[in-house]
DNA sequence: GCCAACGTTGGC
DNA sequence: GCCAACGTTGGC
């Protein structure tokens, strides 16, 4: 079982839109990373729990829980012309880019915003407070899962 | 294979 | 809107 953090700015999907979606349900796509790809193709399980990160807003910080509930495959919005993520270069029949499917949990209490994460010396060395970081998806390790929970 | 130019991310 | 950090592209 791994825990992760993954970003979405809130105004092209944020964590209300993901609870308001059939079944709480949908596909994480956009993902246009090798790093972060490759997370996803090779470390990324069923059942794993994932922090939702809202990026580029008023008060960026972790909202909620969800649960990875398909393990990867290609992400077709690659294929498509009209999609704004549309890569010419990613062929169907060898896809180069991938999704997972991606569950709702729970929203948390409150936000816990990134500015806070800093302050905190149980976090020093998370991923995602790393300088210059931009990594869409970020793994966390369990000590800082527990942690960031018992703040909440 | 190097690296300058360019594009993107994302906090502030 | 600014800009630092970083990834990608493409000429050589």
């Amino acid at each position: 079982m791994n825990y992760w953090l993954m970003k979405s700015e809130p105004e092209a999907f944020s964590i209300e839109a993901l609870q308001a979606m059939p079944a709480q349900t949908e596909h994480w796509d956009g993902v246009r990373n090798y790093q972060a790809r490759n997370m996803m193709r090779d470390d990324m399980r069923v059942g794993d729990l994932v922090f939702f990160y809202h990026s580029n807003c008023p008060e960026p910080g972790i909202v909620g829980i969800m649960q990875v509930v398909r393990e990867g495959y290609p992400d077709f919005t690659a294929f498509d012309p009209q999609s704004k993520y549309f890569d010419p270069k990613s062929d169907p029949a060898k896809p180069r880019w991938i999704m997972v499917d991606i569950k709702f949990v729970r929203t948390l209490k409150r936000l816990i915003s990134l500015s806070e994460l800093k302050q905190y010396d149980e976090l020093q060395g998370m991923q995602l407070l790393r300088k210059g970081n931009r990594l869409s998806i970020t793994p966390v390790t369990e000590e800082q899962w527990e942690f960031i929970l018992s703040r909440e």
